[in-house]
RNA sequence: GGGUGGUUAGCUCAGUUGGUGGAGCAUCGGCCUUACAAGCCGAGGGUCACAGGUUCGAGUCCUGUACCACCCACCA
């Protein structure tokens, strides 16, 4: 191997590309549910099969593909199951649209002709957001992809749809729901999105039947009127306790409504009067289930009032407000108006405005499922960070019933027919043959189920069940549920019911929340906006490793990410950083790897330094993955590889570099060593550049970086007391460059410098290291000695005790070394204040623990030193400019 | 209305048992020092939102206030 086995920059388009697909075709990432380890697995959160992916897809991945990689590298048996989702209404919407450009609707087509072109639709482009997750370098079992529609997640879905019916757990029945009228579905709660909108109150007097007089109501939407069965009060409100049980005249239509009493009205909003229409909103319909009212439904599915609305049937609900509003006027009946912003529920797939809407349709009983999934956390399934817990809990505390039925055609079609000759609602796995009657005329509901019926059992359909799989013997439950906190609802909380239902334990033994990538302002990335961050091009234009490490550097726990362009192509720089240091490896190793020596004993305090710092970072490491502390663990190996491996220890080795002999071995071996292991520490995070490398480097000839694994650990080279001599070392060291820049010196001249170490300890470190002080703080000669003379014109500092003399030959500023060290001075001055006033203080020596005490004192004395020493510098240093 | 998170260097953010406030970027000064100018060396910059409390000691724990963000519910 020569030293341009790696090119001088590095092209992270190709090698993504060719490892990329070697991990593929090698089935690196396919899993044997009987090998051997521990088994991991995890469950992709399946992104819509049409979409593309997001930045938000490329920090979900990425953390598991963190986590799966790591995993490995820990010896265990693991399965990253991926997959998409067929999103029903957001996928029929696309395809929708895709057919309105050709001036056609989905009925054009029919049923079966739509959903066969999204079928079509989802093979065009359904390979898309595979194509872009591999490109992520999602470590995921590409032999076990699976799709929410496939065969098998069918089978399972129709499976869980009849059990649950025949356990009295899913029910139909007439309800009011969230009707969308664009996309003519039902919605459930949580799929209507409440935003504040500018509207009208308008107050409208309702007189009583019996002539004695009128009451008037505030409503904001006076088209409702139409369908007004009562009116009400509250039943302590003085004002009004007199007219409850009588009757008032609905205006216009001069229907008879009874006036009711409900403690549901609040006294003080409005005039206290409620007029009440259960067919058209949720409050009202309790109180119509509550109080026995009739349900008159005025407007249709399509927002268009109806046969039951009289003069305005066929007048669609926004104009038929405005006629309402024009009759009542001309009927004196409109007492006020009032501007008023309240909000208004939206779809949230289309964002029109959401219409509460009376209709049959299918449930889950969630209220009977959720206690279940509730007990289970934090006992079966933690959730990381656990403040969630709060939210998980008072979510299932405040459960309603789950409308699973969609009135679109893409999707799981409700297993349930019914009978025209008899009526029998027959629910069935397969398609029944005829009734119990003998009727064959056997009619399949129309609707379909919400997608998240289907996501639903993704931890368990994904691996085979209901069959009893291998799969679903080895690798469930699933380790970890990598998620969003935006669809902890929709998603994470049903997939605990369901899996504890059928599979009799938890989906997940951890969930991670990750945060909710946002832009530079804060803002959340939406297309409209046009503040997306595309990751696909942000890996075109830095590679995907650097993407990767930035969003890794960013996922704390618990926060929003604020993510802009500059900061991956910061991370760009570390990347690079990793291959430079790779290639000074290369152009100073052997072909085959160095001849072993002994690491514990190997001599040269830069070594057990640096051995003994990487054993720190691979405890670290694994400390903050086991808790899901990304950032913690990309800062660490950040700071390790750049600030300490690159900045210090390369540099200290590049003399031992210069010779021959055991000495170069030596560096050789701990080089090579140093190297490999960061690059399995960094392989995790930064798969692509830690493969590339490490097939270049000694002994990595046709080896994938991806299979080994985690370096075990080496006690021995745990010396953190000998390590912490190098502080020394290079304490000494940054005082002669400090000195240097801050007189002006060129880098290039060489320096005389004297040291005179606090004691024989010291002066005896100093001189074992004496050429690493030399080569990195450029000096031509360096005297070590406790006694010595000393040329009075020196700039002069302390670090540890220790004098560090440069003397100043020819023109220096002697003005500017003099305000340099008073400048220190005055520093040193400050802080030995603050450690003599806690010394003083009677009670800190009295409380305070003894360690902290003596450290303090510790402190205190060597500052004191260091006063001396450097006024003492000082003194002669002022003496010698007065001459 | 209920809840959660945030407020730390010019910007974006770390700060896990309370014990000398950190990083990246930006700024300033000096460098082609044969891995790297996508780099190296050095420097400046903070009453840790505010007010109390606990403690010998608080960015860290407690209470309150302000502002920001988000979630849930409701808005006739």
């Amino acid at each position: 191997m020569t030293e341009d086995a790696l090119p001088k920059g590095y092209e992270p388009r190709e090698v993504e590309q060719r490892w990329c697909e070697y991990w593929e075709k090698s089935r690196t990432f396919t899993s044997d549910p009987d090998g051997a380890g521990e088994p991991y697995s995890i469950v992709i959160p399946p992104p819509n099969v049409t979409g593309a992916l997001h930045i938000g897809h490329a920090l979900n991945i990425t953390l598991q593909d963190v986590l799966c990689r790591f995993a490995r590298q820990k010896g265990k048996k693991v399965l990253w199951v991926p997959g998409t989702d067929h999103a029903g209404i957001a996928t029929q919407n696309v395809v929708e649209r895709a057919l309105a450009l050709e001036g056609k609707g989905r009925h054009d087509l029919g049923r079966e002709a739509f959903v066969e072109r999204v079928w079509q639709w989802k093979k065009e482009f359904g390979g898309r957001i595979l194509h872009q997750i591999k490109s992520l370098g999602a470590s995921v079992d590409w032999t076990r992809e699976r799709f929410t529609m496939d065969e098998g997640l069918s089978r399972a879905v129709r499976r869980v749809f009849v059990d649950l019916y025949r356990q009295g757990l899913i029910y139909r029945g007439k309800y009011i729901i969230n009707w969308c009228t664009r996309c003519h579905t039902a919605l459930a709660d949580d799929e209507v999105e409440h935003s504040p909108k500018k509207g009208s109150l308008w107050h409208v007097r309702y007189h009583l039947v019996d002539g004695s007089g009128s009451l008037t109501i505030v409503t904001t939407r006076p088209e409702t009127i139409l369908g007004d069965t009562a009116v009400c009060v509250h039943p302590e409100d003085e004002r009004y306790t007199a007219v409850i049980g009588k009757k008032a005249y609905v205006p216009i239509i001069k229907r008879e409504v009874p006036i009711i009493a409900d403690n549901y009205v609040d006294r003080e909003f409005g005039t206290g009067v409620l007029k009440v229409t259960p067919a058209h909103d949720h409050n009202d319909w309790e109180l119509g289930w509550r109080h026995n009212l009739d349900t008159i439904q005025v407007i249709d599915e399509n927002g268009v009032m109806n046969g039951d609305a009289g003069p305005y049937k066929g007048l669609h609900k926004e104009a038929c407000r405005e006629a309402i509003i024009k009759d009542l006027e001309a009927a004196d009946a409109l007492v006020l108006t009032e501007n008023i912003e309240h909000s208004v529920g939206h779809c949230y797939r289309c964002k029109s405005v959401v219409e509460p809407h009376v209709s049959t349709q299918w449930f889950v009983a969630s209220t009977k499922l959720a206690p279940r999934a509730r007990q289970a956390a934090p006992r079966l399934t933690k959730i990381w960070p656990e403040s969630w817990l709060k939210t998980y809990y008072n979510w299932l505390d405040n459960i309603r019933d789950w409308c699973i039925s969609r009135q679109i055609w893409w999707g799981h079609r409700i297993p349930a027919w019914t009978c025209q000759d008899c009526g029998e609602l027959i629910v069935a796995m397969e398609s029944p043959e005829r009734c119990a009657c003998g009727s064959d005329r056997l009619i399949q509901d129309e609707d379909v189920l919400d997608t998240w019926f289907s996501s639903a059992l993704w931890p368990f359909s994904t691996l085979g069940w209901p069959e009893k799989t291998r799969e679903l013997e080895g690798f469930y439950p699933t380790a970890v549920l990598v998620t969003g906190f935006d669809i902890l609802f929709f998603w994470v909380a049903r997939m605990m019911m369901m899996g504890l239902h059928f599979m009799e334990d938890v989906p997940f033994r951890d969930v991670y929340i990750h945060a909710l990538v946002r832009d530079a302002e804060g803002r959340k990335m939406s297309k409209s906006t046009g503040n997306v961050i595309d990751p696909i091009e942000m890996i075109d234009k830095y590679g995907c490793d650097s993407l990767r490490f930035t969003l890794t550097a960013f996922a704390a726990m618990g926060r929003d990410i604020r993510l802009s362009e500059e900061r991956i192509e910061g991370y760009r720089h570390f990347v690079n950083k990793v291959w430079n240091a790779a290639r000074f490896a290369l152009m100073n190793l052997p072909q085959t790897p160095p001849a072993p020596v002994n690491l514990p004993q190997v001599e040269g305090l830069h070594h057990q330094w640096i051995l003994h710092r990487l054993e720190t970072v691979k405890e670290e490491t694994e400390a903050a993955l086991a808790s899901y502390r990304f950032n913690d663990m990309a800062q660490g190996l950040y700071r390790f590889l750049w600030n300490e491996f690159c900045d210090w220890y390369l540099e200290f080795i590049k003399p031992d570099m210069r010779e021959e002999g055991f000495r170069k071995q030596a560096a050789q071996f701990v080089l090579w060593n140093v190297l490999r292991e960061i690059l399995i520490l960094l392989h995790p995070v930064m798969p692509f550049v830690s493969a590339e490398i490490w097939q270049a480097l000694p002994g990595g000839t046709g080896r994938d970086i991806a299979l080994e694994l985690f370096p075990p650990l080496r006690p021995a080279c745990r010396k953190a007391e000998e390590a912490s001599r190098m502080d020394f070392i290079q304490d000494i060291i940054v005082a002669v460059r400090t000195m240097r820049a801050e007189l002006g010196i060129s880098p290039a001249k060489k320096l005389t410098c004297i040291l005179r170490p606090a004691d024989a300890a010291q002066c005896a470190l100093l001189e074992q290291n004496r050429q690493m002080i030399e080569v990195l703080a450029r000096l031509e000669k360096l005297d070590i000695g406790q006694g010595g003379d000393i040329p009075k014109a020196s700039a002069s500092s302390v670090a540890q005790g220790c004098e560090v003399v440069v003397p100043l030959a020819g023109a220096v500023d002697l003005a500017a070394e003099l305000a340099r060290l008073d400048k220190e001075l005055v520093k040193l001055g400050k802080e030995l204040f603050a450690v003599q006033m806690k010394l003083a203080n009677q009670s800190f020596m009295e409380r305070a623990p003894a360690t902290v005490v003596g450290r303090e004192r510790e402190r205190s004395q060597s500052l004191v030193d260091a006063r001396i020493k450097l006024e003492a510098l000082r003194q002669r240093f002022a003496n010698a400019m007065e001459k």
